[in-house]
DNA sequence: ACAATAAACAAACGACTGTTTACATCGGCG
DNA sequence: CGCCGATGTAAACAGTCGTTTGTTTATTGT
């Protein structure tokens, strides 16, 4: 780090700072317009759809930011500006993207703690796994770009984008571990924590969409087709879960 | 590409020629010593166990050949002279590691063949999951370099680094989705390849020991011991792949 | 209208990228 | 001895990396 004088907050301070900007004239001669036109995305906006369809196909490090700010047609600078930097960008965007999911995944387990005394295992799964798969898809854009992402991120051992992981994601797996619990009685935590962390693997595997089963079966097996995936995964999962702790 | 003359063909064919070179006088007096002393790896040998444990660590684009080379005290042209270029390093990776891991699973897959008339599921997984968790750990090097990086590998939609990874292992794969067939009858086949493919899911991600589930059980989970991973997964998965097929 | 602030910009920073070049060194062979 | 091909090496190639700079353009509050 080049540290010259005692001059870098700016930077800083103007990314929290940001809100959403362009509102006035050109809003309104928008709103004449009744065609559902683009919305006319602001820069941090294309930045940050771009970033997530790049940062997906290529990872962190294959990705560099001028390939991104030329994709969205926006100025190198202006990821320093509005994200601070390279890390604050993927920052960003699990800020706007993760905390949805996690949002989404409490309220279906209590949803399915409320409708039973003891919670349904496949429930449960369903609840956990529903958001991270269907959430932020959006075909307008790249996809299911953070899918993907997450699923990226989830096999590095990089210190700086684990954190990030964990810290929008502990929670909410924690609650999940102590449900699955509840939910398996007569099975040791131990246990249903090594099944938790098989299910991970199952579910970042299924995100990543590598293309890997489909070469294997002439695409009759087709991980992005997400309603289909979840209905193979939930039964599988929940009989893994179900089944006798070993000794 | 910068192909300023007739010039090239040079590095290309070298690379083809290499073999393993010194085998003349020096194994000779390797011999004479019985303490196992470190058999002093050749420059070839010494990129090629740096570059597995960085590549694992940091994935391909998070490594340059300049931290390699450092790293194994060698002169930075040394890859692009054994070599060719990056690509060719990551390939000469597997062209060593894979098949072994693959030979293995078929020696193994045989032998319960060989057993049983109508082989066991449990058996099975364990050929499968056994040699990819297990060979070529080194601890004397990185430990666990090569599974790390496959698992890293796994989930990137790179087509260089995909097609590697088809070419060394779709083959065996094959098989062992037939095998799964065979042992499980009334199971449509559709049904064993979306297992098949969760299954790769949580292999990959008790590879890849990304600490996430460390860190959400305070160590109790410790995907690394693969003695203990082995005995929780094979369980989990039988059941999964015995369960009631979805309509 | 004015000053203040936010946003966007071109250009450059030094460090690092994979690859290539030209040259040095070595052991073995005729 | 000279010559050989295999190996090793320092230096340079042409770019790209993430970040920072100083400045200009819009939009805001008063």
């Amino acid at each position: 780090m080049r540290n010259t004088s005692a001059l870098k907050k700016t930077a800083a301070v103007k990314v929290a700072s940001v809100k959403a900007a362009s509102s006035k004239a050109v809003s309104a001669k928008r709103r004449s317009r009744t065609v559902p036109v683009q919305p006319a995305l602001s820069v941090r906006e294309r930045i940050l759809e771009v970033a997530e369809r790049m940062f997906a196909e290529h990872g962190m490090s294959g990705v560099g930011l001028r390939a991104i700010t030329t994709e969205a047609n926006v100025n190198l600078a202006s990821i320093a500006y509005h994200f601070g930097s390279k890390d604050g960008l993927l920052e960003a965007l699990f800020a706007q993207r993760a905390a949805p999911i996690a949002q989404e995944r409490l309220r279906l387990l209590a949803e399915c703690n409320a409708a039973n005394a003891k919670p349904q295992l496949e429930q449960i799964l369903d609840a956990f796994l529903r958001p991270a798969l269907t959430l932020g898809v959006q075909p307008q854009f790249g996809g299911p770009a953070f899918v993907k992402l997450r699923a990226r991120l989830a096999t590095e051992p990089e210190t700086t984008t684990r954190k990030i992981l964990s810290k929008a994601f502990d929670q909410s797996s924690r609650q999940f571990i102590d449900a699955l619990v509840k939910a398996l009685p007569n099975m040791p935590r131990a246990e249903v924590e090594w099944r938790f962390h098989f299910m991970l693997g199952t579910m970042f595997y299924t995100m990543a969409n590598s293309g890997r089963i489909q070469a294997l079966t002439n695409g009759r097996v087709d991980p992005g087709d997400v309603k289909r995936a979840l209905r193979h995964m939930i039964p599988f999962l929940a009989a893994g879960f179900r089944s006798e702790p070993v000794a």
